[in-house]
DNA sequence: TCGCTCCCCTAT
DNA sequence: TGAGATAGGGGAGCGA
């Protein structure tokens, strides 16, 4: 659809406003590229299959949908017959969550009342889907055991509790006899601050069901009295822990990891009806090929390595959907009509989709490649998309905002015609499909509202969402973004003529079914370039959370599983603590830029994942931050701990290691072997494999120190997050002096060499030199040498020469960049400068890029000068395209927001008039010179008129 | 015109 | 109840 996109900013720009005088008659002239390329996928087909006899791109007849001889393809394999005793089941498992139900016969855990129950959703290597139903694991927590707590006080202690928390309760809808199933007394110590390595007696209190973790938290923490003990407040450890988490860390299951069930330990639930309830042992209740039931510690759990990096056959569905909108108003499910939904199947690892299908309103002329379904009453074709989902079965559901348009409108739009089959498109029988709004904050990304639709066991994939996350574009409509990263554009349809193109005969529809098919076809097409399912899988097996988490939950999440499955193997427990904002801390040091034009080269060096290095190097962890009163009471000696720049202290890693250091070392080792693997191989499936996996663990790396740092977060401390900015300071000073002291005439070098800027973790030396090479030589000299300075695992690496540099100020500079070869640059690298920001207008970013190239490469800025005039004449009488003065951004924000904003032509020439002052400037000074022709152009892209100002 | 705050978006 | 961090340039807008 392309009213959604439509929603934020202005459209597209120059090239669709140009065609706008397309006739419709054209579009029957030829076939589009498209459909060339669709008719292949039908020719390849028909010499694969030939003896199928499936007619793949002909009109279906309605009645006949759902024949398994017509539309083989869209079942999943068969499912060979299993038997529980002899056969083991091996599957990828793909979501998880749980739900309360009844116990199992024959199962571990509670037997009266509602129970958790896990379910694991996945698929075999033969393509097979399974349910795993997974029993007998109960969620718990921990507080700290009273002192003169016993064995003996045990029972009088739950049994308090226990009625505590069901008097607590304001309803009992559900009848829970039992809130605390039981509480033990285990040994374990707190992972904050180093205590002497001496674990105390915790009491681990299971409770009966996730939800009641949080008032016997509440309780216990608001002051609790049982037997003869004081009221007293109990800190609760792990109380914040989802249940997800919980299971998996337990049961050492990762997100996307093969799962097994050994021979003789599961048991096969059977199809069932409603009426036959004599059995003890409940039927199926999902849709899946295979359903299951399991006992938590009877399942086996592979390490995602060897044969275990492999991903299953999956089912992904792309889908979009078109609505005949009325002129001028955003489409409204309660009134305007659902035409077409197009949706393409594609199995992971697969080049195309099997699958191409299209569900129109009216009849539609025939697409060779495709397969058309015609329907004469919308709501039988909604009622057949839904059976179509659910026959198709996918394991992953994607899109283009998918999440935020098509699904609500569909939900709406079939809940406005009374289409009641439709609401149930995940995979559990009579779970409905319901919109709800949920809105997601985070500093990183600002608040966004959303949508959220339920489907049991299909992994939501919005490809938006995804591209949102991960890449910082200037415009995220399908069309900016499919021109991005493929070279190709949409086909070319405006949204205002789809009622009409509705609305006339069987070749308009086609040609709409042809722009739909594509909108289904290229969001498959950018996961695939984009290798997104590949490394969330990678990153979900990395950090241990499941696929969905990736996607609805932020960074946080990651660490907190990591940090547990680390804990646990020491016996450390995380405490809870409440959540306030405290005082900002000092971060990195920029070094104050020499700035100006450089024409020799500049050396940079860079330490390597600084943040993670320091706190491997100084042992930085909650499990080793020392308080300063704890000093003399553990009868600690001055070696046995360090003191930090910012004066806190950690005990020495030969006292304890840290559970943060082991995990980045395990991460970053990790990513040794998976980039040493990624050299080794030659299959380029695997490849990308491996490449999603050394990607997630480098990010997964430099996540923990923010983890620390997050102020509202789940685990802060400032301490470790402050010594650590507090250590790079001081490293990136020391390294200027070092290098500054070594590289001088005095020492029998060429020059002195001096730092002429630097931030956070890197050094520009202009070490004096005339050539590239020489500055590479001296470079990596200059890196080893500073870096036997530091503490192993610190490293300062020479990273690159910039020839020639100019710089502008702190964050912003530019120059050649050469980092192997030092006969070529690689490229002509830009920080900070208008041309890669995103509240600049393409004219701003061109001609600044235009400049920039003149004075680096060409090194003439009397070209840039002559350009830079050029443009602002051709400004000036209104020579430039209006698209080149829109900002294009992204559509979750309003046109309102683009008013105003101004167009800086005047900066480019900043940059020709520095290269000639080469010295210090201020905007004044620069506004002030007797420069010929400075000019602001200021426009208000909301009305698309540009508004000139003469300044000079 | 200057100085200030707020906002956006970037660098690391 | 869920959200990685700080440093910093530079424009817009406002008041003195």
């Amino acid at each position: 659809m392309d009213f959604k996109r439509r929603n934020g900013g202005p459209a597209m720009g120059g090239a669709s406003q140009a065609k706008k005088g397309k006739m419709s008659t054209e579009w029957e002239d030829s076939p589009s590229q498209f459909e060339e390329e669709l008719a292949l996928f039908d020719d390849m087909e028909m010499e694969a299959e030939s003896e199928e006899g499936q007619a793949g791109h002909d009109v279906i007849p309605v009645g006949d949908l759902f024949s398994a001889d017509l539309n083989l393809r869209w079942k999943r394999p068969h499912a060979p017959p299993l038997q529980p005793n002899s056969d083991t089941l091996i599957f990828q498992q793909m979501d998880l969550d749980y739900y309360l139900g009844s116990a199992v016969a024959g199962m571990p855990g509670q037997v009266q009342g509602k129970v958790p129950i896990v379910r694991m959703f996945g698929v075999t290597d033969s393509g097979n889907s399974v349910c795993c139903h997974v029993h007998g694991f109960a969620p718990y927590f921990y507080v700290p055991a009273p002192n003169g707590f016993t064995n003996a006080h045990l029972a009088e202690f739950q049994r308090e509790l226990n009625s505590a928390v069901l008097k607590d309760m304001r309803s009992n809808k559900d009848n829970i006899a039992v809130t605390v199933l039981a509480v033990d007394i285990t040994k374990k110590e707190s992972m904050y601050h180093y205590h002497g390595n001496k674990p105390h007696d915790f009491l681990l209190i299971t409770m009966a069901m996730p939800r009641l973790i949080a008032p016997a938290k509440r309780l216990l923490e608001q002051g609790f009295k049982f037997a003869n003990f004081a009221t007293q407040s109990y800190q609760a450890y792990e109380a914040n822990i989802d249940f997800e988490i919980r299971f998996m860390v337990d049961s050492d299951v990762v997100g996307c990891c093969w799962i097994e069930l050994p021979k003789g330990k599961y048991r096969l639930r059977e199809e069932r009806s409603e009426l036959q309830t004599g059995s003890k042992y409940p039927g199926k209740v999902s849709l899946c090929q295979y359903e299951v039931d399991v006992a938590w510690n009877d399942l086996v759990s592979h390490p995602a390595e060897g044969e275990w990096q492999r991903i299953a056959p999956l089912r992904v569905l792309s889908f979009d959907i078109e609505c005949a909108g009325r002129k001028g108003v955003f489409p409204e499910p309660e009134i305007d009509p659902v035409i077409q939904i197009a949706s393409m199947v594609q199995r992971q690892g697969e080049k195309e989709p099997f699958i191409r299908t299209v569900f129109t309103l009216q009849s539609c002329a025939s697409i060779v490649g495709s397969q058309i379904l015609c329907f004469t009453q919308e709501k039988l074709l909604l009622q057949s998309w839904a059976e179509f989902v659910r026959t198709v079965d996918p394991d992953i559901i994607t899109g283009y905002n998918i999440q935020n348009f098509d699904l609500p409108y569909l939900l709406n739009r079939a809940a406005t015609l009374k289409v009641n089959l439709f609401p149930y498109l995940g995979r559990v029988w009579g779970s409905k499909s319901v919109l709800k709004d949920s809105s997601f904050q985070s500093k990183q990304m600002g608040r966004r509202e959303n949508k959220t639709v339920n489907m049991e066991g299909r992994v939501q994939f919005d490809l938006l969402q995804v591209l949102l996350r991960d890449y910082k574009l200037r415009s995220y409509t399908l069309n900016a973004v499919s021109f991005h990263f493929l070279q190709e554009q949409k086909e070319d349809v405006q949204h205002s003529i789809i009622t009409d193109l509705q609305n006339g005969n069987e070749q308009t529809r086609r040609r709409l079914a042809v722009y739909c098919l594509k909108d289904a076809y290229l969001p498959l097409r950018l996961l695939q370039k984009l290798m997104c399912i590949i490394n969330y899988m990678e990153m979900a097996r990395v950090t241990g959370v499941p696929l969905t988490y990736l996607l609805s939950r932020g960074q946080q999440i990651k660490v907190v599983s990591q940090l547990l499955r680390q804990a646990m193997k020491q016996d450390l427990v995380m405490p809870v603590v409440r959540t306030e904002g405290g005082e900002d801390y000092t971060g990195a040091t920029v070094i104050e830029p020499e700035k100006g034009y450089y024409s020799v080269p500049i050396a940079t060096l860079d330490f390597s994942s600084l943040y993670p290095s320091i706190m491997m190097a100084h042992n930085l962890c909650y499990t080793t931050l020392l308080q300063k009163s704890q000093v003399e009471k553990l009868g600690l000696s001055p070696e046995d701990f360090i003191k930090t720049p910012t004066g806190d202290l950690f005990v020495k890693s030969s006292m304890r290691k840290g559970l943060l250091p082991e995990i980045l070392e395990n991460l970053l080792s990790a990513r040794k072997r998976a980039k040493a693997e990624l050299k080794k191989e030659t299959d380029p499936f695997k490849k990308q494999v491996l490449d999603g996996r050394q990607l997630a663990l480098k990010i997964s790396a430099n996540s923990v120190y923010g983890f620390t740092g997050a102020q509202v977060g789940k685990l802060p401390c400032l301490e470790i997050s402050q010594s650590v900015t507090g250590f790079g300071r001081q490293m990136i000073e020391q390294t200027k002096q070092h290098v500054e002291s070594k590289y001088t005439i005095s020492n029998g070098y060429q020059a002195d060499a001096k730092v002429i800027y630097g931030d956070t973790d890197s050094v520009m030396v202009k070490l004096g030199v005339a050539t590239v090479q020489e500055a590479m030589n001296l470079g990596k000299e200059a890196a080893d040498w500073v870096s036997s300075y530091f503490v192993p695992p610190i490293k300062l690496e020479f990273e690159k020469v910039y020839y020639p540099y100019l710089l502008i100020n702190k964050k912003r500079y530019a120059g050649l960049y050469f980092s192997s070869n030092a006969e070529h640059h690689d490229k002509m690298d830009c920080k900070g400068i208008e041309t890669v920001r995103r509240d600049n207008c393409p004219l701003v970013a061109n001609l600044i890029n235009t400049c920039l190239q003149n004075i680096l490469i060409d090194r003439d800025p009397d070209g840039a000068v002559a350009h830079a005039k050029e443009v602002i004449s051709d400004l000036l009488c209104n020579r430039i395209d209006i698209s080149q003065l829109v900002i294009t951004k992204e559509l979750t924000r309003t046109a309102q927001e683009y008013a105003g904003k101004q167009a800086h032509v005047e900066l480019a020439e900043r940059c020709v008039w520095f290269y000639y002052l080469n010295c210090e400037f201020t905007h004044s000074t620069i506004w002030s010179s007797s420069c010929p022709n400075l000019y602001c152009a200021s426009l208000n892209p909301y009305w698309a008129r540009a508004k000139l100002r003469v300044c000079c």
